[in-house]
DNA sequence: CTGTTAGCGCGTTCAT
DNA sequence: ATGAACGCGCTAACAG
């Protein structure tokens, strides 16, 4: 790092302006009060050298680094990408760095990769949708300060910020029961997401709060092809009767429509579809695609005002969640 | 950074050993040979410490981070998503981190951005296509080792990797005027955009090789709004008798054609339309959407590759430009 | 208000 | 082959 040539020191500067290399740090980072005669000289010294202090050498002494981590398991996902560049613009305005780490959907190897980011970085920002809890449980114990996002995590002492996907089920169901739907279908995201376990939880909360639905789950992923390849069971379901189907996020979605229209089946027409998250492209899809909208780059500036409170030894705030909204668009339609 | 708790050092494990931090730090490097029973002892005393070696320490001595910075006008749009996976993917292999430093779409604060970053990181992976050549050039000389990533700078002293826009847009135009035809209209993006230019460069080149087609010029943008926004002219022109049109990109054809539709103009039928990236939900438009593809994760490791070599002390290798791949769909018919 | 001194944790001579 | 000592660049504590 640093400059190729021979990095120009704190010594050069304080030899050139004829002081000592204290005087030079205090006029640097401004603490007790300076002569301003010497604060002159070393300005002077310092544009005329074109002095930058090393970051190593701050790192060694502050035992810190003003650099944090985002371990995540996929910077495909829209939402870690939104999330990401939040994150980014927030901490930035307060002068840290944003490092990225992409695990590659190696579940086995996010420990290590967050340990390691860990070491180099004074917080992180974990994305591990997929970790078992206990695990979970004992990896944010050692890499603290660290911001749990998008997953539930009882009784840790973690601060966790997420997207509350039971309540926004819960109100997109809702929303299409005034349209008057009574048989749902459900399509799933991968197994062991815990957002998907989530859906599900406000899948369930749905059918026992209100008595005359029902809500088949068919399995789906995540991505465009997952609701493509989904589409014959949705068809299949939609003729036993299911007449709005809940996609697991907007991709889903959208490749579930591009596929039912192949087969002919009308959407709102013959059967409601809604997504989940509101990707820019669910706006623009045809018919435009009900969703349920995400903050996703207020996520992440609330992530860093977390983080930030437990860089400067603040206490563990509170789980906040954000409760979805609802964008209902022509996708789907009274029944 | 490091660890919460007063870390353990060298000094630690030395003395745990019974030897001297000098033996430790040759058993951690491998460098010298080291008696056998040292390297037992004191390896068994850094499993038994859980002894990590400082970060901050290793840059101070050795002058380097093993991290790397990608300067990003926008981490929204999804080429820089796709080359950011591929560059932290392959950048992760050889052991090197990758910091973000997403500049907003702020021109004038790219060269603090990337020089503070260079500071921090041993190489810099600029992406800035709307940074004047002069004003680059003189960057670009400053924060070597460096990558540029997608935009042309004439007798630079730097690796350029990026997409050979102009060639793209002539395959397509050929491709089309192989469909019969011959009055075209080009959706561009941004005005000071340098793959904007590269695209226009083609439009350029593809006139002037075909007599007989016509090329006009639309204003349009880079996003679904703008393509949504410039379906009106676009519908003029197919009037005055321009009858397939290429968009700035995927996202702006995407766009259009939603308008369009509302427009009652139909795809292909009416117009044919073609965009540029082929981002995944180009095969699942309606009509499936003709593309150009861009490998987005593979220019992101050939980046790496040439940064390696740069900060390896090797030369500045050539340019290495891609060349997209036709992806005919639905979207674009025979006339 | 200022300069001197002593580390931060590690790699690396230089003797032994 | 090994250990002692120094230095990387900077800040914090202590005198003056």
């Amino acid at each position: 790092m640093s400059d190729r040539n021979r990095a120009v020191t704190i010594a050069d500067v304080a030899a050139r302006a004829g002081v000592s290399q204290a005087s030079v740090s205090r006029v640097l980072n401004g603490k007790q009060s300076v002569d301003p005669a010497i604060v002159q000289a070393v300005q002077a010294a310092i544009t005329a050298l074109g002095y930058t202090p090393s970051v190593a050498a701050r790192s060694l002494v502050h035992g810190r680094n003003d650099t944090i981590a985002m371990v995540v398991p996929d910077l495909e996902n829209p939402l870690f990408q939104g999330i990401l560049r939040g994150l980014s613009r927030a901490a930035a305005a307060d002068g840290y760095r944003v490092l990225v780490a992409d695990t590659a959907e190696q579940v086995d190897e996010e420990e290590a990769t967050a340990l390691e980011a860990r070491h180099r970085c004074d917080a992180i920002v974990l994305c591990a949708p997929r970790m078992p809890e206990e695990r979970l449980q004992r990896l944010v114990a050692r890499i603290a300060p660290v911001v749990v996002v998008n997953r539930p995590l009882p009784g840790a002492q973690v601060p966790i910020v997420g997207v509350d996907y039971a309540r926004g089920i819960r109100d997109l169901v809702d929303h299409l029961h005034g349209l008057g739907h009574r048989r749902f279908a459900f399509l799933s995201g991968p197994e062991l997401s815990a957002s998907n376990a989530e859906r599900l939880r406000g899948v369930a909360d749905a059918v026992a709060a209100e008595p005359g639905i029902t809500i088949d789950v068919i399995e789906g992923g995540s991505r465009l092809d997952d609701g493509y390849e989904a589409a014959e069971y949705v068809d299949a379901a939609r003729r036993e009767g299911v007449t709005a189907v809940i996609a697991f996020n907007d991709l889903v979605a959208l490749g579930l429509m591009t596929r039912l229209r192949e087969l002919g089946v009308e959407v709102p027409g013959d059967l409601s579809i809604a997504g989940f998250d509101d990707v820019p492209m669910a706006r623009f899809a045809t018919p435009p695609l009900t969703s349920m909208s995400v903050p996703r780059g207020e996520i992440g500036a609330q992530v860093w005002t977390r983080l930030r409170t437990l860089i400067a030894g603040g206490p563990i705030e509170h789980t906040v969640l954000y409760r979805p909204r609802l964008e209902a668009r022509e996708s789907t339609s009274r029944v």
